[in-house]
DNA sequence: GTAGAACGGAACCCTACGTTCCCTTACACT
DNA sequence: AGTGTAAGGGAACGTAGGGTTCCGTTCTAC
C-alpha cells in the first residue's frame, strides 16, 4: 500500500481524531472545523460519511464501545475492589465518554445499534457500581445514576488545552472519590489547582 | 401608578426574570425565546435594552452583585465557621452565579463596570476561602480557584426542570462538601438520586 | 377626542453552516 | 508517454436562524 491509498488510509484516522477532538470540545461545531483541524478539505469528509449526522453517529458508537471496554476491564480486575472501581472511573474520564455519547446523542436521531450499545453500557455500569457497593468500598447512597452525572460534570470542565482539561478532570475526580470511598478520608489531589490567569481567560469573548 | 404604567413596570420585572431563566438554561438562546417566556413582544425588550448584548451585560452585572451579596453575608456570619462557609457555597449555587457570569461573559465584550464587580467578587471569594482554611474547617489543598471550578461543574447540571436541577446541584454540592470539610466524613445526601427515566431523556434529540 | 407612550409581531437582512459540484492531482495500468 | 480513475481541495449554493427594525394598534392621560 503506497501513495494515494496510503494517504487515504492516513486521512481516515486523521479525520476521526479531528472529529473527536472538535466535537468533544464543542458538540455543535461546524463540519468545516473538523476538516480544518484534520488538515483536509470538506470533500475528504463527505467521501467517507454521507452526512454530518452519520459522522456523529460513528463517534457516538465508538465512544460507547470504548466505555464498554473500560467497564469490562474493570469487571475482570480481581485485585483490590476499590482500585478496580477507581480504575473504571479514571478510564471513563479519560475516554471523555460523556462528551462523546450524551452530549452528541441529543443532536441527532438515535440508531438502533446505538440503542443496543447504550443498553449494554448501562448494564455494565450497574454491575461495576454494584460490585463496589457490595465490596463495601463505595458508599451505598451514591447510585449508578449519580456516577453518570458526576461524569457529566467532569466533562463540563474546559480550561486551557485538552491536556490541561484532562489534568483538572482527574483533580476533581480525585476530590469526588474522597467523598465516595469507604472509609472517608482525604487523599492528595493530582495536578496543580487552576491559576488566576487560567480563570481570567474566560472573561474574554471566545474566538 | 396604574394602567399602562403599571404594566410597563410589571414587564420590566417579567422580562428580567424571563431573561435570567432563559439564558441560564441556554447561554446562546435567541432573544425571541426571552420575549416568549416573558409573554411579551420583541419590541417590549428593545424598548428597555438597545441590544441583546446590553441585556446580557445587565444580567451579568446583576449576577455579580448577587454573588457579592452572598459573599458579604457569609463574611458577616460570626457563628460556626463551617456553617458560614457552607452557607456561602449553597448561596452561590442557588444564585446560579456561574451561569450568569462566566458562561455569559464569553458571549459579549466586557464592560469596565463588570470588570470592577468581578474584581470585587474575586477578592471576596479569596477572603471567604481564606477564613475557612484559617478556621481549619476546609482542607487547605483545595484552593479558591478550585471552588470556582466546582461551581461551574455544578452549574453544568441540567436535568428536568429548574427545580429538579437545583435539587440535584445541592445533592452534588453536599457530596463535594464531604470531600472538602475537615474532618472528613460522609453526611446524608439531600434530594433523590437521578432516576433512569431522567437520564434516558437525554438520548432524544432536543426540541 | 386626541397625542403619545407601550406593544405585538411581521418583515428585513445578514451570517453561518450543511451539502453539492467542479476542477485539479497523482497513481495504476497499458 | 497516455489515459482512466480514485481522492482531494475549496468555492458556490441554498436554507434556516436570529438580531434588529418598522409599522400598525391599543390604551391611558388630559
Amino acid at each position: 500500500m503506497s501513495g494515494r491509498k496510503a494517504q487515504a488510509a492516513r486521512n481516515d484516522e486523521l479525520i476521526l481524531q479531528a472529529a473527536r477532538a472538535v466535537f468533544t470540545a464543542e458538540p455543535g461545531a461546524p463540519i468545516a472545523a473538523v476538516a480544518e483541524k484534520a488538515g483536509v478539505g470538506i470533500s475528504a469528509l463527505y467521501r467517507r460519511y454521507p452526512s454530518k449526522e452519520a459522522l456523529l453517529q460513528k463517534l457516538c458508537g465508538d465512544g460507547l464501545r470504548l466505555y464498554i471496554e473500560v467497564s469490562e476491564r474493570s469487571l475482570a480486575d480481581d485485585g483490590d475492589p476499590w482500585e478496580a472501581f477507581a480504575g473504571y472511573l479514571r478510564g471513563i474520564v479519560d475516554a471523555d465518554s460523556s462528551s462523546l455519547t450524551i452530549k452528541l446523542a441529543g443532536t441527532f436521531t438515535p440508531t438502533e445499534e446505538l440503542g443496543k450499545l447504550a443498553a449494554r453500557a448501562s448494564a455494565l455500569a450497574v454491575e461495576v457500581h454494584g460490585r463496589a457497593v457490595a465490596a463495601g468500598v463505595l458508599r451505598p447512597d451514591v447510585t449508578v445514576a449519580d456516577i453518570a452525572l458526576l461524569f457529566e460534570q467532569l466533562a463540563s470542565i474546559k480550561l486551557g488545552g485538552e491536556e490541561r482539561a484532562s489534568q483538572l478532570r482527574h483533580r476533581y475526580l480525585t476530590l469526588m472519590m474522597d467523598s465516595m470511598r469507604v472509609p472517608p478520608a482525604h487523599r492528595d489531589l493530582p495536578g496543580p489547582a487552576p491559576q488566576d490567569e487560567e480563570l481570567g481567560a474566560r472573561w474574554v469573548p471566545r474566538g
